[in-house]
RNA sequence: GCCGGUGUGGCAGAACGGUAAAUGCCUUCGCCUGCAAAGCGAAUGUCUGGGGGUUCGACUCCACCCACCGGCGCCA
């Protein structure tokens, strides 16, 4: 399998570090309100891609984090009037909820922040004793100017910008807090350098090296979190020992879009995966995802929504008898997905199995992708069918064409046999 | 300002430098149908943001320009 690299800006063959072994830490949530289709763009797509993986035969140890202490969270439960670990359960809760509403289960562990406290404070002694992390009062510091290969990931050096976070302590305003020390509430700890709590990035490395250890294969995340994030994380990590690549493939995947903004909660303009549910069914949803590539900026649009609803209607329906493997078929979906996770393409290729009734092989991809393309049938429905087949049997077709209103609306797919 | 990304028919969205630029939705016509829908068959439609370069040949490579989007130290 190819896929394109962050670090190299190119596609490259998946060589991992142990053969038939695929170690993959993705960037989770931050668990302080409900998770949106954006989020469920990217979650959905390393859903696939370990999906694949695996069917591929390979092990793939899916790791992800939950971040549930940070600022919007203390900010969040003290508007609320909770406390912060009851409210990071209640949307680590939520966040569960919809990504199984999605399918989405591929993960192997889901690993917290506040539950890795002393993997996290080891690892910050151990980045001080290096000497590239240093204490003030108001916390702990990495370095950047200790670390060599800043910005290889993001491509920016750091010298034609100014730190928002301002600290009047810090070495260089571009460094960044790898222990914040003060008192913040339920999430607070003792540590060598003072009772505080982590900071943002510390998390990643110290539970990615508790799993994986100091190098492993795939990273991925929102291309909103190569820069500070991701770049923080390697001059984390390789300044522990040195060893360097800590990840070889940084997968990023593209913006959902509304009217050609990102879609984010600052914005507004997002759609909670909970209130997409109450109109498109996951399948629909998970389609309109893949219907575009990861790296692809990707338009969240009723009508584009409505438009994955009917295409994935149409393999339903022309997917009728089992005529055998379509080879053809099935290799281009495998190249499809061998090419860097080319979804749209192997959507493309499964329209064609359908075509040609190759039942086995839309059953197996339809596993990958997490999107059943045979027409289901519930015992209900077939009931339903029977009474207007009737109906219509006996000319009766005003009550007939009731039940079809009816069944339209809700929207279930009704096909006629011809009288 | 710096860095990164995107720009393909009405819409969504693909294409190892090489036959007619996938696929789906939409539209039109025909078949089918109790009437529809679904399905089937057919048709219209883009010469790929712009003007250059490399090449026998470029959506695809290179430089530039334009437009839009994103990041710039706690956003997937």
């Amino acid at each position: 399998m190819e896929l394109y690299s962050t670090l190299s800006r190119t596609i490259e063959p998946l060589e991992t570090l142990h053969p038939d072994r695929v170690y993959l830490f993705v960037c989770g949530p931050t668990v302080y309100d409900y998770s949106h289709l954006g989020h469920a763009r990217t979650y959905v797509a390393f859903d696939v891609l370990t999906k694949y993986l695996r069917w591929t035969g390979k092990e793939v140890f899916y790791l992800q984090n939950i971040t549930d202490v940070d600022d919007k969270i203390i900010n969040r439960a003290a508007e609320e009037g909770i406390s912060q670990p009851a409210l990071a359960r209640k949307f680590e809760t939520e966040y569960f909820r919809d990504m199984l509403a999605l399918g989405i289960d591929a993960v192997s562990y889901y690993a917290r922040a506040t539950t890795h406290i002393p993997e996290i404070i080891d690892q910050v002694g151990r980045l001080i004793a290096r000497g590239v992390a240093y204490v003030t009062e108001t916390g702990v510091y990495f370095n950047v100017d200790s670390f060599e290969r800043n910005g290889e990931l993001s491509g920016q050096d750091g010298t034609n910008r100014v730190s928002r976070v301002t600290d009047a302590t810090k070495q260089n305003p571009l460094d960044f807090s790898l222990w914040k020390t003060g008192e913040y509430g339920e999430y607070t700890w003792d540590s060598p350098w003072g009772r505080g709590r982590p900071g943002w990035h510390i998390e990643d490395t110290a539970i990615s090296e508790k799993y994986f250890g100091q190098q492993y294969d795939i990273h991925g995340g929102g291309l909103d979190l190569i820069f500070p994030h991701h770049e923080a994380e390697i001059a984390q990590m390789e300044s522990l020992e040195g060893k360097h690549p800590m990840v070889r493939y940084w997968l990023h995947t593209g913006f959902l879009t509304v009217k050609g903004e990102k879609m984010s909660k600052s914005l507004g303009n997002f759609i909670t995966i909970r209130d997409a549910l109450k109109t498109w069914n996951k399948e629909v949803l998970r389609y309109f995802i893949l219907l575009s590539h990861y790296r692809s900026p990707l338009q969240a649009t009723d009508e584009g929504l409505a438009n994955a609803a009917k295409g994935l209607g149409h393999i339903r329906a022309i997917a009728g008898k089992d005529k055998g493997p379509d080879e053809e078929g099935r290799k281009t979906f495998i190249d499809a997905m061998e090419a860097d996770l080319n979804t749209p393409m192997a959507l493309a290729a499964i329209q064609r199995l359908a075509a040609n009734g190759d039942l086995g092989a839309l059953k197996e991809y339809g596993a990958i992708l997490g999107i059943n393309f045979l027409q289901e049938t519930s015992a209900p429905l077939s009931v339903l069918h029977e009474i207007r087949e009737e109906l219509r049997a006996k000319k009766q077709f005003e009550v007939a064409d009731i039940i079809r209103e009816k069944m339209v609306a809700a929207g279930i797919t009704i096909t006629d046999q011809p009288l």
